[in-house]
RNA sequence: GCGGCCGUAGUUCAGUUGGUAGAGCCCAGGAUUGUGAUUCCUGUUGUCGCGGGUUCGAGCCCCGUCGGCCGCCCCA
């Protein structure tokens, strides 16, 4: 039996990765203010071709999809905000214009062919803000998130920002590039074509050298937008600006999703090959009416942490700590309850100590060739001299003038707790 | 979903015109009677991704399949 396709295992040689990034990045939603809520992995089907866009990639070919035993199309989540608004609205938890700051966390499946930044399985962290429609917030997620690359320690991201406008705004737009489009139909490649109807924003991201021109002398979409979109665009950049975090403003920048309005943003890494974003976003102010709730601006983000752990162990970013404190040597002729006994003691008297206990003890220098391995601070050595005089004797491995020394409990207990 | 490259011990790889497999690292033990580097010695592991075909004979050739990587598409 192989694993799936697309799918992963987390090692013990890189969960520290893991567990290390889980605590800097809930610690840093915490410090702004945001709360976790967790939803269900799987949703009904409809949750997400409503909310994502039945004509987008996501939903046309991307998605997990199977039947209940009831019968019902259920799918695995493509994405989160399509969940997170579905427990807002079914919990009441923004009635009255309730403000909610919450966060979540945990696994996301698309159906899609694997590359290296692209897994079939992959965990995203997302941040949303309900009922801030001022760009306050928009702000507010994408200094959070500058916060976190900077505490992570990530170099060479840049941020670009787009403003799509209000529903209104696009569809007109969306009309003016349907028709500037079919006006050079004899140009638009077969791609192109099939969006041309269903999302034809998307065709002005294109990467196709041969539609670069007709790409470039199309409408552009900031001609089209609102006064109020306008205005909180260049009140959003103000803020960024006075915060002093760069960006640069792509006018192609669409997205994926058909929810988002006004505000979207991404930040990319040159460093992952032709997978870039390690983090995505934005305004999203009709989506909860759209599922039904009662109208709420809302805005957010979603980033991949599978993306920048696999940034981290590219660059080095990382260094692990030391998975043992104390590694306790063993004369094998000792018999293993007085080591068990004693071990038991100590790890009553100090239980952030890691102690690792040989037990296959072999001879003293094997182990402390494996203590030394293992890069140990200590080792704690057993033998029948200590067995005798009910002692320990304790071994720098780290600290020449700390060297070794032989110890009742209590003491041995008191110097280990300095240290740790 | 489309195009290209690849798949040999835990890992990185070698394997010459087809004659049934090796090296480094890692791991374990040891180099005299309770001590960490380096060095030295010893040792373990492979359905050569899987299935089929060609051949007297295939890790090497052919087909299929699964998986990985790269590009496109798209996105986190």
């Amino acid at each position: 039996m192989e694993r799936l396709r697309g799918m992963y295992d987390v090692l013990p040689s890189e969960v520290w990765i893991w567990q290390r990034m889980e605590k800097i990045v809930s610690q840093v939603f915490q410090s702004y203010s945001f709360q976790e809520i967790r939803f269900p992995v799987v949703e009904e089907t409809a949750l997400f071709t409503t909310a994502i866009g039945e004509a987008t990639d996501v939903v046309e070919k991307e998605m997990f999809s199977f039947q209940s035993r009831s019968g019902l199309p259920i799918s695995l989540r493509p994405e989160g905000t399509a969940g997170c608004v579905r427990a807002v609205i079914q919990n009441d938890l923004c009635n009255r214009g309730t403000i909610q700051k919450l966060w979540y966390q945990g696994p996301i499946f698309r159906y899609e062919r694997p590359q290296k930044g692209r897994n079939r399985q992959f965990t995203q962290y997302g941040a949303e803000i309900f009922n801030v429609s001022s760009p306050q917030a928009d702000a507010e997620l994408i200094l959070m998130s500058a916060r976190l690359w900077k505490k992570i320690g990530l170099p060479n991201i840049t941020l670009e920002i787009n403003s799509l406008g209000t529903g209104q705004a696009r569809l007109e737009y969306r009309e003016v590039l349907i028709t500037y489009f079919k006006s050079h139909i004899d140009q638009l490649d077969k791609d192109a074509l099939s969006r041309l109807e269903t999302n034809p924003l998307r065709i002005l991201d294109s990467k196709n050298p041969k539609m670069q021109e007709i790409v470039q002398n199309a409408p552009v979409l900031s001609d089209y937008l609102d006064e109020e979109s306008m205005d909180h665009f260049e009140q959003l950049k103000s803020i960024l600006d006075e915060c002093g975090i760069k960006y640069v403003v792509n006018q192609k920048l669409v997205r994926g999703l058909d929810y988002y309005s006004r505000t979207v943003f991404e930040w990319i890494t040159s460093d992952l090959g032709s997978q870039g974003t390690i983090c995505g976003g934005g305004r999203y102010d009709s989506l909860v009416e759209l599922q039904g709730g009662k109208p709420t601006p809302a805005v957010g983000f979603a980033m991949g942490l599978d993306r920048i752990i696999e940034l981290i162990k590219d660059l080095n970013l990382w260094q692990p700590d030391n998975q043992v404190d104390a590694y306790m040597v063993i004369d094998k002729e000792i018999h293993m309850k007085h080591i068990n006994k004693i071990s038991e003691k100590i790890r009553s008297a100090l239980p952030n100590l890691n102690l690792l206990i040989n037990q296959n003890p072999s001879s003293f220098k094997a182990q402390f060739k494996k203590a030394d391995k293992l890069s140990a601070d200590f080792a704690i050595i057993i033998g029948e001299h200590e067995i005798k005089n009910e002692s320990i004797t304790l071994k720098s491995l780290n600290d020449k003038d700390f060297g070794q020394k032989e110890m009742k409990f209590d003491e041995f207990v008191n110097t280990l707790n300095q240290y740790k």
